[in-house]
DNA sequence: TTTAAATGTAAAACTCTTTTGACATATCAA
DNA sequence: TTGATATGTCAAAAGAGTTTTACATTTAAA
């Protein structure tokens, strides 16, 4: 699943250890997401959403 | 996490079984879900919402 | 150029999600 | 009443996501 994490988050001028801080989350959490290692858990992809001031349907593009 | 999947998948008719078949889990899964025993995956939640023709964001209302 | 901040990556351990298989109750139609 | 469908629940195991620790490279600023 591709998400605009990294764009939305360097939009808003703050730093993976930032981003991961106001999730509560590891900087490698937030790292490995952006790099689409994996899916965050709808919690925290709730979070990040909330966080980049954005929402889930909007951060995150499931593929078809 | 609260969510309203029972009460969307009542309005459009079907059974646990028949949205499970739609989205590829078990009808366990939907149940436990529906019963809030456990969130989805990201990948689940936006396969419930398209099925029940909704979004991530209306269908899933995190806590706070 | 030097230094600090930022980012990338990987393995192991841990936690949460999902499946599997089973059993139970309730409802409704034949 | 009988049989089929729908739902609830549980335990064990498998599968998937997160955390931790550690070390590396890249970037940006002084």
């Amino acid at each position: 699943m591709k998400n605009q994490i990294k764009e939305r988050r360097k939009a808003k001028g703050i730093s993976q250890q930032e981003l991961a801080n106001y999730c509560k989350v590891t900087r490698q959490t937030i790292n490995a997401i952006e790099n689409e290692k994996y899916d965050p858990s709808l919690q925290l992809a709730f979070d990040l959403a909330r966080n980049l001031n954005t929402t889930v349907d909007t951060l995150f593009m499931p593929e078809q």
